[in-house]
DNA sequence: ACCGTTGTGAACATGAGTGTTCACTTGCTG
DNA sequence: CAGCAAGTGAACACTCATGTTCACAACGGT
């Protein structure tokens, strides 16, 4: 079962990036030699679970309708669910480095960033960079994730925290008065 | 100079956290052994760089008027002025886990937790908890951090990019029929 | 000039993670 | 049954960060 290796090699990476191959495979219940035939050296490791992760979010666009005005909320309610999954991506220390996965990554904002650019003319602020929003909303999953992993959020009231506080801010001006 | 040695240790450790203990005596033109007189373990350095890091908001938080309206303006804007040597506290991976910072960390976020409380009453919205907004802020502060490190933001205008995103959000709703 | 402090490089021992090989078992397939 | 693939534990060598010790140089104060 290559994919309960991975999401336990995630799982484990997550909670403790400095974790040894021998923490990974006992976690998951095999063989280090094992890992180690799948995964030669670490760094693979890695990347395949980075990769993996980066899979699960093309996944999650291909069912987001991104000429949608709602394509947003509809794909950070997507994200939220997929979980310590795809936050290994925002999170994992020196994934950076890793020239494939960071194209990778571009790739996968740049339909975003111009869903974001899009909507400026219309729903979202247009005195912010687009790629400020994005990240703002990277944030707000980050947040979120956090917030189930310490028992602090249900999942399910995850996108509505998520979208509020992006969207609208935390200040009551946008509550109060919205005759 | 001890002052330095711990500037320039938080900002190695921030850019690779696997840095080796001579990577940071190179780098702050200190011989090893002068480091591990001063750090007789790594454990030791970092916890010095991140209750560096706490004295740095102490202080700060001591300039604040926490019975203000706009003490979160002011916290916020000071704390972003602030840059890698509190990055550190939101980015090394691991701190949660040393017992002592942990309960300062606690110490440091209570005051500021118990102002967004009662600034629920007034310009806060109520239906977010508490502890929400205040990651939402610690959100702000590290896309603020991570854009001047990559240079997409001027120093300058981080401030005012926070709070604007954090308090009015991203949406547009706020700023085109303000009437 | 003497001495204590402080910093320094070199050397060493140690431990841990890593990558590799090998022999053995298990289970499936022809 | 034979054979092949996959998994496994044990053992090994290697690298590297770490922590320690020691002898020496620089400096300041007395």
């Amino acid at each position: 079962m290559s994919v309960h290796l991975l999401q336990t090699a995630t799982s484990v990476l997550l909670k403790d990036p400095t974790a040894s191959l021998s923490d990974v495979a006992r976690a998951a219940g095999v063989g280090r030699t094992t890992l180690h035939k799948r995964f030669p050296t670490r760094t693979a490791l890695v990347r395949a679970v980075a990769n993996d992760a980066l899979d699960l979010i093309d996944s999650v666009s291909c069912q987001v309708d991104f000429g949608s005005d709602d394509a947003i909320e509809d794909l950070m309610t997507r994200l939220v669910a997929l979980g310590p999954r795809v936050e290994f991506l925002l999170r994992f220390p020196g994934l950076e480095r890793d020239e494939q996965l960071r194209t990778r990554i571009e790739e996968m904002d740049r339909p975003v960033l111009d869903l974001i650019t899009r909507l400026q003319g219309t729903k979202l602020r247009r005195d912010l960079p687009a790629w400020w929003i994005l990240h703002t909303l990277y944030a707000g999953l980050f947040n979120a994730w956090e917030a189930i992993n310490y028992g602090r959020l249900a999942p399910l009231d995850a996108p509505r925290f998520v979208l509020t506080t992006v969207f609208e801010g935390v200040s009551s001006a946008g509550t109060t008065d919205r005759t």
